[in-house]
RNA sequence: GGUCCCAUAGCUCAACUGGAUAGAGCAACGGUUUUCUAAACCGUAGGUCGCAGGUUCGAGUCCUGCUGGGACUACCA
């Protein structure tokens, strides 16, 4: 009934049989420039083939019909080519009053769709801590969750532990050797930066234990195969995949301590999983898949008896998927974990894996297995690649101890917040208890905000000595403008009843409308390319509207009820879309800040 | 060597997926508060969209080549 798009299209495809008998084309529409007038341009160059006309002519030909048979536009212009179609302040009036008491603007029922889908992310390894590369792919699984919920779709969170293998030995062996017997509680350190510490100690044994080799006179390549302590390492993941008690126990113990750790920050940050898969318990599945692909020929056995996977017609290379010794390989594990993924789940639809872009070849091949192994599914598995987050000086590295601390710069954000705030001083009467929520809230939505706003597909650059930013387009402003709404709604008390047909509506209030209708689109349109920035981008489009509109009328003062009652709604209506769209970031907005 | 990704204002990012005069924020400069929260608003300045071709009525966007940056290419995970 609002979708003007498609009445448009409707009326103007009716035009064309009408003008040219030109049937089931295909119609480009865009959002009218601010710099002209109107709602909706339709772009007439493809038409001018097919009916010989110009530009301007098929332009004024189809406007002109658009005034005579359909009642939702106003007028017309055409500019270049560019038919402007400007459609009747009724319109976005009834279109107004039909969804202002409608808190929930834009966002489709939960589960209307009937589409079930597994999001992985986080994934985080068991022998470090997060660090900002890891909240960026937390922030981004959990917002693309919350934006598929929106869309209707039924969505399982769930997250993959890498709690076993090799790295989680080198920190196991590097505290047997200098840990003394340190704990999380002993130490006073959060478990997760106790395991990692002791991962950069291993890092630091074994550079000198290389060091020392290649002084001998060994090549670089052969001191890091034969250093000491990286056999040892080796010899360790080997006691742990026969079950060793002493160092499952050991295994358990640190694990132990990471968890916690993660815990905190997951809970601090606000991000939360439905299932949790540990790889201890799926690196195994997958190798009786290999039996089952060989049969198929989709695999083969090599000479050495390893088994591969031949790509080279699919642009990729071969693959090996089973050692020569029998043992698995990553992807294997992957096939299986895949397969049992649809099993334990018959109706999930789609499969998303959250993934830095580092991985992207990895499940190009690990789809194009799947596909060849003849699962239907395996053309709804997507990998929501990401870009890497960079510091002036590159990439971060865990080992080489050159990342953001994930829990350092929650901590220093929270800090910037307390300090902007009560530089500004607006909280009078705050409890401690709210402050500090308040200071959560901003320093989250700072942060948030930031991360998201940023096309996930693009690396991004972070400078920790510019900081993140609280003033012009970020999470701050937005919450900012929010609080700025609820002030009004506050202070007006209530919104009484008006007649909407009185109304007539500024360009400012028309813009407003216009885009608080566009939020539907917007969620569809990010969740169709899997990019919440779209939403972030929206919501801040919206702000920076509602601030002009702010600046221009006073709505409290204002003397004509209708228009004082009128202007309260719309405020009101933003708000909600506001919280909405910042909702689907994972971010929260304070009623006061 | 091969494959893939990226390059837009001094800096960080947009550009509705091929459409109009490429837009925001930060930083710089100037203005706005006895009026609903100045974390705001208005204005000025800032661009050979890495370079060169091509396709198209139309290219930041598509194709080719080049330059620069990055990732992947393991019987690593």
């Amino acid at each position: 009934m609002f979708n003007a798009l498609q009445i448009l299209n409707t009326s103007i495809s009716n035009a064309l049989i009408s003008l040219y008998n030109l049937s089931s084309v295909e119609l480009s529409f865009q959002k009218t420039k601010s710099d002209f007038e109107g709602d909706f341009t339709l772009v007439t160059f493809n038409l001018t083939k097919p009916t010989k006309q110009s530009p301007d002519a098929i332009g004024k030909a189809i406007g002109d019909y658009l005034l005579l048979h359909e009642p939702i536009v106003e007028y017309y212009n055409v500019v270049k080519g560019f038919l402007n179609i400007g459609l009747k302040s009724n319109f976005w009036l009834s279109y107004f009053e039909n969804i202002r008491e409608n808190s929930g603007i834009g966002l489709k029922a939960k589960n209307s769709s009937g589409k079930t889908i597994m999001l992985e992310y986080s994934s985080p390894n068991t022998n470090k801590p997060l660090h900002l590369g890891h909240i960026r792919n937390n922030l981004l699984g959990f917002s693309m969750a919350k934006v598929l919920e929106a869309n209707g779709h039924k969505v399982i969170k769930a997250n993959l532990v890498n709690d076993r293998g090799i790295h989680i030995c080198k920190s196991m062996l590097a505290w047997l050797k200098l840990g003394k017997g340190e704990t999380p509680q002993s130490s006073k350190m959060k478990g997760d930066h106790l395991v990692g510490k002791y991962y950069v100690e291993f890092d630091k044994l074994y550079k000198a234990e290389i060091a020392e080799l290649v002084k001998q006179g060994k090549s670089k390549e052969e001191a890091e195969k034969s250093a000491p302590v990286i056999l040892e390492a080796q010899q360790m993941l080997q006691r742990w995949e026969s079950g060793d008690k002493d160092v499952i126990e050991l295994w358990k113990l640190m694990n132990s301590w990471v968890y916690d750790g993660f815990k905190e920050t997951y809970a601090n940050i606000g991000v939360a999983f439905d299932k949790m898969y540990y790889e201890s318990n799926t690196y195994l599945l997958g190798k009786e898949l290999v039996e089952e692909g060989l049969t198929k020929n989709v695999f083969y056995k090599k000479q050495n008896g390893s088994v591969a996977i031949d790509l080279s017609n699919d642009g990729l290379d071969e693959k090996i998927v089973l050692r020569s010794d029998g043992t698995s390989v990553y992807i294997t594990q992957d096939i299986g974990t895949a397969i049992e993924r649809f099993k334990e789940f018959p109706e999930l639809q789609q499969l998303i894996y959250t993934v830095g872009n580092e991985q992207d070849y990895h499940f190009k091949v690990l789809f194009k297995i799947l596909e060849k192994l003849g699962y239907k599914w395996a053309k709804e598995c997507y990998h929501l690649s990401y870009g890497m987050v960079e510091l002036p000086d590159g990439k971060m590295k865990s080992r080489e101890g050159t990342v953001v601390d994930a829990d350092d710069l929650l901590q220093e954000m929270y800090e910037t917040a307390e300090r902007t705030t009560s530089e500004l001083g607006k909280v009078e009467g705050f409890t401690e208890e709210e402050l500090k929520t308040l200071y959560r809230t901003i320093s989250l939505g700072a942060l948030k905000y930031f991360i998201l706003k940023v096309d996930p597909k693009k690396k991004m650059l972070f400078n920790p000595a510019e900081s993140i930013d609280f003033n012009g387009n970020t999470g701050p402003f937005i919450q900012y403008t929010y609080a700025r709404i609820k002030s009004i709604l506050r202070k007006a008390e209530k919104i009484e009843k008006f007649d909407i047909n009185r109304i007539e509506l500024t360009p400012i209030e028309r813009e407003l409308i216009r885009t608080i209708y566009d939020f539907e689109a917007i969620i569809e349109e990010a969740a169709k390319l899997y990019n919440p920035s779209i939403v972030a981008n929206y919501a801040y489009e919206l702000t920076k509207l509602f601030n002009r509109f702010y600046h221009e009328f006073n709505i409290i003062r204002e003397e004509d009820a209708t228009l004082k009652n009128f202007r309260l709604s719309l405020s009101q209506s933003c708000s909600h879309v506001i919280q909405n769209s910042m909702d689907l970031l994972g971010i929260n907005v304070p009623d006061r800040m």
